[in-house]
DNA sequence: GCTTCTGAGTTTCTAAAAGCAACCTAGCAC
DNA sequence: GTGCTAGGTTGCTTTTAGAAACTCAGAAGC
């Protein structure tokens, strides 16, 4: 495992989303999890499909087991050695909603005129599938949500407001 | 604009999680975007608390302008000649639900023992936001939801399914 | 029992991007 | 006209990504 140094750099804070871009955040972890999650498990497949570096490839998916986002699983083929591939875990699979989001996004902002490349639709019922975002007083948010951001439990720091409020104090 | 060179590497098809990545799936964007929403707009603000160098803080905030997720907003403090922020613009608006879901994964897989971070809550009542799925038969998707996905209308490839199985062929 | 094939990686070397620090610039204050 | 400050550029170094060749293990063919 050559570069395997903690991923720490670039944390503003503890944010959950720094530290999670810190897991999965490069050019590529992204795209390797949604070629597994759509049945592309095997390294020469993955290396195929994505064009990425064998090299890179074999980082990402060390990096995204020792994480627990993806599962090692040993199979054999009929006449052939034991080999392994990589399924999503449990974790693994709760990216969904983040995957979901980023192909929204590009299908609304970035899609030509003959519309989405792909579909995401439900495996049980087979309807298409969609992201949105709610508030636990029940209201549907919109495409171009206002939120407010506020420090947490486990928050460590003043809020980003209170900190740029007392930047000269 | 020095590495202003076209961000079309790396998209395996026509994946819209491909493109959206190829624009915002670079190591800082997203943080860029995250404090920007939350009201960090100014260039030595950013650079500060993103401990972000310059001279990338700069290249992600032209590409940002320039692909529109970011406007570029003068405005003047009394005594001072006029200086310009970054807000977000309606698209940038629009990736909340990638932050939110990417927020949502940290808190739920990275935050220690005390909790989440940080809230995210309705700007309007004050309610926490969560992300969800939901199909349009009206299920809503756990929180390890079993997809699908399929060529659309703007797909220029079979399937990744299809793909994989004529492989051989 | 030696050679070949194949999937799944490593190793090595080169190219591109990120990081860092120092420098530039426009306009106001003095 | 000197200094201050926000908002960047420039130039150089370090890290990361990429391409291609190499390794390794077992199954198969000869």
């Amino acid at each position: 495992m050559p570069d395997m140094r903690p991923y720490s750099a670039y944390d503003s804070d503890t944010c959950s989303i720094a530290r999670t871009l810190a897991l999965i955040g490069d050019r590529w972890t992204l795209l390797v999890l949604r070629d597994v999650a759509n049945g592309v498990r095997r390294f020469d497949e993955l290396a195929g499909h994505l064009g990425i570096a064998r090299n890179i490839l074999a980082s990402r998916l060390a990096r995204l087991t020792e994480a627990g986002l993806v599962e090692r699983a040993a199979y054999r083929e009929p006449g052939a050695r034991e080999r392994h591939e990589y399924r999503l875990s449990g974790p693994g699979r709760e990216l969904m909603p983040v995957l979901v989001a980023f192909m929204a996004w590009g299908d609304r902002n970035l899609a030509g005129p003959e519309g989405p490349p792909a579909v995401v639709r439900h495996a049980g019922c087979g309807g298409a599938i969609r992201v949105s975002l709610s508030c636990d007083e029940g209201h549907e948010l919109g495409e171009r949500p206002r939120l407010r951001v506020e420090p947490g439990p486990g928050s460590k720091v003043r809020s980003l407001r209170l900190a740029r409020a007392g930047r000269r104090a």
